[in-house]
DNA sequence: ATTTATAATTATTGATGCAAAATATTTTAA
DNA sequence: TTAAAATATTTTGCATCAATAATTATAAAT
């Protein structure tokens, strides 16, 4: 009998990604101190890995190393969410104007699949907000790797995460949804007719319109 | 008496930034295996700063963490120089549009005199060309900060080590330096023109013709 | 009573040690 | 001679331990 093991992450690894859940579900609140001692104990693990897992958050920003006073959980401004929001718009809007202008017959269809997913999800009565969540996210991800610039992926997903630290969730005010997606069907229209500079700014109208509704 | 230190660093910090210099300096040569402990006897510390050093430079791209198998220097493809060339000049690009339309009458003077200073550089024979890198980047790091998104910032900072993995330099191509300054030239007349889009353009040509040069 | 200085406590930072896993080497068998 | 198996060595990853810096508490003095 072998061990399964399909990925084997290390354990500083897994600290870091049950740490940033614990910082996005406010358990760990912006601003406070992380309790090195404690938190090792609550996972059962030595300091050391915990440590190494900290540097990881700092460096995605999510939390802030001070000197010999230990890690903090970074407080996110208004400005803060105004300016990461303002990348994110940016990097996705080139990302888009880049797949209209090079993707291939079938990742667009691949792409308008997950759209037309999207739809069928918000015609269901009532709508499962959490699947729609999950397929908003995958159409922003599944146009990024078409756009094949994995230094970009990176960045994007690092300020996601930022984003995160914010209560503020702009899907859920009334009406958005609705919005949110003919904004989409804007895009997927552009990017269908091969028409970059109308991609770049639909997609820019889009996040405009969800910093709108999140603050 | 009382010790002076403006800039208390921790030690993992100071490893870390070693380790960047020795990684740009092709001392560790891209896709090469990072021995720990010959490293850290060789600075004589524990692996154990060493090894949150490690974690940091992961986070910025310039080595790659392989599962139980340590620490690479992270190889750049022809493909990810293009890539990250891109993503420099979209936000440095924004940057200048941002400052274009945002800009006071005070902060756009701070910039004009390193450009002309630049220029000035240029006019002595024979060009202090470490001077003009030097002046080139305060340029950037200027403009960067009049556009006031220490976000971009840090964005901008990882590309740029990145960047320096690779080992050619654009600006020491015959002709580029004029070229360069001339790209310089047309961007600051859109700023004091208070002009985003051509601000926008002109920086996006100044990164596309640098691409050229290096590549 | 307030401020300063000193002592004690607490927490971070760095070093050392050990076990598990991966790689390299040697031995054995076909 | 070559291939496979067993052994030895190397190296990572995690835990424990020690020391250094900082904060709080306490005491003394003005």
């Amino acid at each position: 009998m072998t061990t399964l093991s399909l990925a084997p992450k290390a354990l500083y690894q897994e600290v870091a990604e049950s740490l940033r859940q614990r910082i996005f579900n406010r358990e760990l609140e912006p601003g406070s101190w992380i309790d090195e001692v404690s938190i090792a104990q609550n996972y059962g693990i030595s300091r050391t890995p915990l440590r190494e897992a900290l540097k990881v958050l700092a460096a995605e920003g999510l939390v802030t190393m001070k000197i010999r006073r230990g890690a903090y959980v970074t407080e996110v401004s208004d400005k803060d969410l105004h300016d990461v929001y303002h990348l994110l718009a940016l990097l996705e809007s080139d990302a888009a104007s880049v797949v209209a202008k090079n993707a291939s017959v079938e990742q667009l269809n691949n792409l308008e699949r997950i759209h037309n997913e999207l739809n069928q999800c918000y015609q269901q009565t009532p709508v499962n907000t959490e699947r729609f969540f999950q397929l908003n996210e995958q159409f922003h991800l599944e146009l990024l790797k078409i756009a094949n610039n994995k230094w970009r992926d990176q960045l994007v997903a690092d300020l996601r995460k930022v984003m995160k630290l914010n209560r503020h969730h702009s899907l859920l005010k009334a009406g958005r949804l609705e919005q949110s997606l003919k904004e989409h069907d804007a895009l997927m229209k552009a990017l269908l007719d091969k028409a970059p500079e109308l991609a770049r700014a639909a997609m820019q109208t889009h996040f405009m319109n969800g910093l709108q509704a999140a603050t």
